[in-house]
DNA sequence: CTTTGTGAAATTATTCACAGCA
DNA sequence: TGCTGTGAATAATTTCACAAAG
């Protein structure tokens, strides 16, 4: 019926977008919005959206639709991100410096409070303001810190390494930018981020459009695709 | 049985392991793997990798497993990695600039030919041996250089306009990074990742971890967990 | 009249379990 | 014996369709 009711993964998936979406309208003045509309801009059935939305309690108006508010405060409520969560990166290359950077994380509620690095030529260098910091300091700042997630933007080669360290420090959940499944003792929520694997994805479906892989896979798979899947999760 | 069947969509999305996997066995040497193995390091049951395996023709080898080689070959050619794909990213930005310098696409098949961006201040600039291009180019690098895949890497309220300007472009696939579903005329598959999405689904699992939750959503969704899902993707 | 919430039906995906091959 | 491929069984997810609510 309502709260206490198992959420299917795929429905958790999508209270991503609800949220998305009901930021957006939000920010367009629009207090009001029903399941098909929504469903229209998402690429989902409205039923879809009905029962996904069903599962986080008593929501939408019959007649009117959901209210926009609303929807945000309970969607937030939901996934957690009603409150600050600090976040620490671990590897100052690349990725580490686009996440650093990117200035769109404290709206969605996510916090970066420190950079670390093992490489001794950029410990020291300035990063969007922090100092990249050595790995030997990570314990500290995690414990003294407040922070619970550890973002994993290293080579394959150091992941394991750097995730360890970060689970030793006793952080609560890892963001894996690293191709490869991290393994963990103690009980660590892990959510991994391939742009190989995005980009293999695609390169499928492209090849399926143009009819490169007919007589290797039936082209029904694209029929009618628009499910949205983004990111390898693990836990245990 | 065999080629011509339909490829379950989660199916597709586990190949991309599967290949990252081989690769990596190939690299250590090793030559053999069965399913049990194989589940074991991708947290997959044995008789989920035989299923999806045999999607792809007569491929396992009774009593001995899966040929590594014959794994890789037949996984890049269903996945069209067996080619190199030509890729021009729109968006000088953090994450623009961390994919024009990650240096192992190329490996995967995946090659960056060309960068651009709006702003005439950034426009000719070197980025990782590329000079940024301006959006007028654009057209001419995709018709002239056999580019199939565009990026978006621009900030959300560009997304649709540099969306456009690829498929206008005659672009194939489009690799999203803006958080918003991006609409199209003609056909053209896309492939989104969103990190904030990604740390939603993080922060998500650990309040549920955690407890946070418990009046709003049944902790069984955690039970066990391992799934991959890492692409948001549309298609039509 | 519009739109939700939801059982029931349909579809899709996973797991089981075993025949058959090396 | 060891391990794949695969039907059959089970489980999960989506769609349908409609009663009830504003």
């Amino acid at each position: 019926m309502h709260a206490r009711e198992k959420v299917p993964r795929p429905t958790v998936r999508r209270l991503s977008l609800y949220l998305r979406e009901a930021s957006r309208l939000a920010d367009a003045g629009i207090h009001t919005i029903n399941s098909r509309d929504l469903g229209q801009t998402l690429g989902l059935t409205d039923a879809q959206i009905r029962k996904d939305l069903a599962y986080l309690g008593q929501l939408g108006h019959p007649g009117v639709g959901y209210q926009v508010e609303e929807l945000q405060v309970r969607l937030r409520a939901v996934l957690g991100t009603d409150r600050v969560w600090n976040a620490v990166v671990v590897g100052a290359g690349n990725i580490g410096r686009a996440l650093m950077n990117y200035g769109r994380f404290d709206t969605a509620g996510f916090h970066m409070v420190a950079v670390f690095d093992a490489q001794p030529d950029i410990i020291g260098t300035d990063l969007a303001g922090h100092t990249v910091r050595p790995m030997h300091e990570l314990a500290d700042v995690v414990a003294s810190g407040d922070v619970q997630i550890g973002v994993v933007a290293v080579p394959a080669e150091h992941a394991q390494a750097a995730a360890d360290a970060l689970i030793a420090a006793g952080i609560q959940g890892i963001l894996n930018f690293a191709p490869l499944r991290l393994e963990r003792k103690r009980h660590v929520s892990i959510v991994s981020v391939s742009l190989t694997e995005a980009l293999e994805q695609l390169a499928f479906r492209v090849s399926l459009q143009r009819g490169d892989v007919r007589d290797l896979v039936d082209p029904t798979i694209t029929e009618q695709d628009e499910a949205p899947d983004l990111a390898e999760s693990e836990n245990e």
